[in-house]
DNA sequence: GATTCAACTTAGCATAAAGTTT
DNA sequence: AAACTTTATGCTAAGTTGAATC
């Protein structure tokens, strides 16, 4: 039961707990109903083991099951082994250091490709900034020169360009051409990859030079419903005006969700809803509960019935102008390059849905108008024009921040930002800068880790605290958890923002002793629960922590994400809390892979042995997921599929040994043959056999682990790359199209001895 | 030092698209 | 080709971090 780990709070009287000093104090009276209608955690918990559990267990079943696994030899990937070249190529070290700019390196190559005839990127000075300073005092940091035959030629290739560059119609033709034939298609595939991460980075917090786009897509304006969709107040119908109408409909459009029947939520939506009525309306609808939204969620309904039973032409026609949407606004020129922009489409309006308990859900987020939008772009670049009639809030030339569009969200008071798909440059930059920094961390995690347990002894409070957090981070993989502000969010922690409540401590357990149990939700309110035995002085620590605390007060009372930042920045230049989950993460997945890889298994197997190394980071990190609501169902498939397959085999064998039999007592070469067949048949049917138990185990153990974050935020993709290549695996069977788009540095760069 | 703000990364879920089965 | 299942993508909330401001 969800709510279980709670009850001794909920027991308790909360009006005699208060206490001045708390920030915390009011927080009692609800927490018994925290997260008890949160289906998720519901099914999240009904699967009771701990993480700490659930790592052994995983551990065993991958033990368990390597004993039963089929023996079939390595058979399928033998193509793809022959396939990958032998470039020899040289990683250029990233320690995230800015070097200094020399003026005159050479410029980036200059490709794009333009849709044509939109006059979009026919900026005319962005030439001078095509060269992007290189630095040749440190040796380390020049893209190093692959002397393949093949990067020779594109480099040559490069030279060329550049030199083309100071015509500039010239290069502009050849684009055009370039695009030309792809028109009707999407595949404008002609040009070559543009491999930034063989050039040189910006230094000094300049982001580009350049920067041209058109600007975001507004949500499409409200169409009032048709007149005979109806809305009810107290059994009489009643014609709402536009404005209110709208909002009405967000919540029809809910009506199906839990989170209407929550209080907070049809507070809040009320409140936020009246103030789109009219003073007439306002007076007439006074409550919630007299409101008769039916109809509308039918129409609703109905429409995406409607939506969904469309003929292939229409549907068609609505990719089209999809497409269409796409090649003018998903894209911008950075620094003479076509960049894909991720999110250029603006936010809807709609009614705010937070994650767990938050105190604004339900709340009116509003439709962003032009006037809200501040666009960010090149002087010398053609400004994005606002939509007939309005203006942008502001214009401005920024070339210390990566977004180009940002705009105030009204909930919290946030800024949203559009910016960059992954595959670009300027995110791919800092990914990429991300990992090295936590190999830098790899090289002093000893030192760090001597440090931290040392100073588990300090005589100074702040000290010991910073410490026992700093191992919770380093060993739990926790997030640092800055404060934050009480009523305006869910309540969630991360590591220095634990309280009290959240740990119980256990002299002995299971047979082991000093046992930390942890129970707290974070980020996302996902339930981290786990139980760890911690080191002797540790357990001490904490009992002197929490000594005379109420469950409400924070655990490391003398820390905060600041002031550990600032120590860890002291270790080492650039390290931050963060850092340690990339490294742990990265870390676990290369151990794992060593440990559970086995080169004679074949291409199914050895994926399962990745997913299983992926899923021990996942778990590491507390990657969670609801069960899929098909799970169960779709496992009984498999089984059927499996049990089905089974059969086939035994018929299959049976076939075999007759044909046996039959060859024996012939003895001539067409009943030979026939055993050959045979035998090939079984061995393709084990095959197939083994391939769906392989996925069957994968599902199994994946039912609420989300490898999905982990896969694409903290695993060091050149350590896949380097495994797919070792191993023969195609690395599409590891990075689907959006993946491989995003890691391309990686794939590009990695070798199969990589190591992180 | 605390607080707020800005910029950017990380997160899970809903839904669209793709793939498979009937 | 409809129905169903699985996977990929889009969406946007919720974190972290460092700088600016109080």
């Amino acid at each position: 039961m969800s709510g279980d780990h709670f009850h001794n709070d909920s027991q308790i009287d909360s009006g005699s707990r208060h206490n001045d000093s708390h920030k915390h104090k009011d927080k009692y009276k609800d927490k018994e109903h925290k997260h008890k209608d949160h289906k998720k955690d519901k099914e999240r918990e009904k699967s009771k083991y701990s993480n700490s559990e659930h790592r052994d267990s995983l551990d065993k079943k991958h033990r368990d099951k390597d004993k039963e696994r089929l023996k079939l030899k390595d058979g399928s990937s033998d193509k793809q082994k022959d396939k990958h070249k032998e470039k020899k190529k040289e990683e250029r070290p990233f320690d995230g250091k800015p070097k200094k700019e020399k003026e005159n390196g050479f410029g980036s190559p200059f490709i794009k490709s333009e849709p044509e005839n939109d006059g979009f990127y026919h900026s005319p000075k962005h030439e001078k900034s095509l060269k992007r300073e290189r630095d040749d005092d440190d040796a380390e940091f020049k893209p190093k020169k692959i002397k393949t035959e093949e990067s020779e030629k594109k480099a040559k290739k490069r030279k060329q360009e550049d030199e083309d560059i100071k015509p500039k119609k010239k290069t502009k033709d050849k684009k055009g051409e370039a695009a030309t034939d792809g028109k009707k298609k999407a595949k404008k595939e002609p040009e070559e990859k543009w491999k930034w991460w063989e050039e040189e980075r910006y230094t000094d917090g300049v982001k580009w030079k350049f920067l041209e786009h058109k600007g975001p897509v507004f949500a499409p304006p409200y169409e009032p419903l048709p007149s005979n969709v109806k809305f009810y107040y107290d059994g009489k119908h009643m014609k709402l005006s536009p404005g209110a109408e709208e909002v009405a409909t967000f919540f029809a459009k809910m009506l199906d969700h839990e989170y209407t029947t929550k209080d907070v939520f049809r507070k809040n939506f009320f409140k936020d809803w009246r103030k789109e009525m009219t003073s007439e309306e306002k007076s007439k609808l006074t409550d919630l509960n007299k409101c008769d939204f039916a109809e509308m969620s039918e129409y609703f309904k109905a429409q995406s019935e409607a939506r969904k039973a469309m003929t292939k032409e229409e549907k068609l026609k609505i990719k089209e102008e999809n497409e269409r949407i796409l090649q003018e606004y998903g894209f911008c020129l950075m620094d003479n390059h076509k960049e894909r922009i991720a999110n250029f489409r603006i936010e809807p309006p709609g009614l705010f849905r937070g994650r767990g308990d938050h105190p604004k859900m339900g709340m009116l987020k509003r439709r962003i108008r032009p006037e809200d939008i501040i666009i960010n772009c090149s002087k010398d670049s053609k400004h994005p024009k606002p939509p007939p009639g309005t203006k942008w809030k502001e214009v401005r030339h920024d070339n210390k921040v990566t977004w180009l569009v940002s705009w105030t969200e009204n909930i919290q008071g946030s800024i949203k930002y559009i910016m960059l798909n992954p595959s670009s440059r300027i995110k791919g930059e800092k990914d990429w800068q991300k990992y090295e920094m936590a190999r830098k961390l790899k090289k002093c995690v000893d030192r760090i880790r001597a440090q931290y347990r040392e100073d588990w002894k300090s005589k100074e409070m702040r000290i010991r605290q910073r410490a026992v957090a700093l191992y919770f981070i380093d060993k739990l993989a926790l997030r640092a958890g800055n404060e934050k502000e009480e009523g305006e969010t869910a309540d969630t922690v991360g590591c220095c923002s634990l309280r009290v409540e959240h740990l119980t401590l256990h002299q002995e357990m299971d047979g082991q002793e000093y046992v930390v149990e942890f129970d707290f939700l974070g980020k996302d309110s996902i339930r981290y629960y786990n139980k760890v035995p911690v080191e002797k002085r540790v357990f001490k620590n904490l009992q002197l922590f929490m000594e005379d605390k109420e469950p409400e007060d924070d655990l490391f009372d003398r820390l905060n994400t600041s002031i550990l930042n600032k120590h860890l920045q002291e270790l080492m230049d650039g390290l931050t809390a963060k850092v340690f989950r990339t490294y742990n993460a990265s870390i676990t997945l290369q151990q794992q892979l060593n440990e559970l890889t086995t080169s004679e298994d074949n291409v199914p197997a050895k994926i399962l042995s990745y997913n299983r190394a992926n899923r021990a980071v996942a778990i590491l990190c507390n990657h969670q997921r609801a069960p899929p609501k098909t799970f169960e169902k779709s496992m009984q498939n498999l089984q059927t599929k499996i049990d089905a397959k089974k059969e086939q085999l035994a018929d299959a064998k049976r076939e075999l040994k007759s044909a046996k039999a039959d060859a024996k007592v012939r003895r001539d070469e067409k009943s030979k043959k026939a055993v050959e067949a045979k035998k090939k048949a079984v061995q393709r049917i084990e095959e197939q056999l083994m391939k769906l138990e392989v996925q069957a185990t994968d599902r199994e153990e994946n039912k609420q682990i989300a490898l999905g974050t982990s896969k694409l935020n903290y695993l060091d993709p050149r350590i896949s790359v380097a495994w797919c290549k070792k191993f023969g695996i195609p690395i599409e069977k590891i990075y689907n199209k959006t993946q491989r788009e995003k890691f391309a540095w990686a794939i590009d760069m990695a070798e199969k001895d990589y190591e992180f």
